[in-house]
DNA sequence: CCAGCGTATCGACAAGCATCGAAGCAAGGA
DNA sequence: TCCTTGCTTCGATGCTTGTCGATACGCTGG
């Protein structure tokens, strides 16, 4: 589903951020932004999917199998649960190496949400 | 419950920064953090609370009266119950002044926020 | 003191969501 | 081919939440 290039460090180089919304200080939100912004800010509301994106972001790489991150409290499907939700909101990517499946964070897509949040408007 | 002092601008000097929970690269989130930050990014996950907590902030001064903002397509006791969740958050802060009570964005709290999802960690 | 306007709370309802066990699918080894 | 291990999907359930109309509260002007 994925590239099989491994992004090396969940650094981010000058300008690598998507164009998603404007800065909240940029005057009235449109509906269709607020409604993308909205769905971001929903994938990490939960305590479960906070602690499961901190454990990978946290990774050497910015990347770990699930079975590194599964230990969160909760049973083994709610972790696929949760972890299928940030995917869909943008937060990571997964793939698929032999029998593990790894997940890597998309920087671009957090950094743009820290942007929508710059009070410097 | 508030101060009487009025924000002069949401800009942020150095340092403007609540510590309220590491960024999340540092390492695996502590379930109490996980929940402190779950609450205020849930705060955000509604559309009519981005656009709510949007016209606020980019009003003059950071601050706007609920009559001036409440255009946004759901009813008033609605835009009053939004309006207290982005308060139990912490995001905003209100005052009444006279007939009216102004609403005003917490910048420390936001600036925590876009902290947290910096991977430059 | 009463009427009117702005805002908050209440109570109810429907929709959404986190959670689980069970079952399904994919890959690798015997 | 069968079993095992890792992960996902399915179906059900109970809790949370967004929404509204009705009502209450706070302030101002008459």
């Amino acid at each position: 589903m994925s590239k099989s290039e491994v992004v090396e460090l969940p650094v981010l180089q000058g300008g690598d951020v998507v164009p998603c919304c404007p800065p909240i200080t940029a005057g009235e939100l449109s509906q269709a932004d607020a409604e993308k912004m909205a769905g971001m800010f929903k994938a990490l509301s939960d305590p479960v999917r906070l602690r499961l994106f901190s454990k990978i972001a946290s990774h050497p790489g910015g990347e770990a199998c699930v079975c590194d991150i599964a230990d969160v409290g909760v049973s083994q499907p709610t972790v696929s649960h949760h972890l299928k939700k940030l995917r869909e909101a943008g937060l990571l990517t997964s793939e698929r190496r032999g029998t593990w499946v790894y997940y890597q964070v998309a920087p671009s897509v957090v950094a743009a949400m820290a942007a929508m949040l710059d009070l410097r408007g």
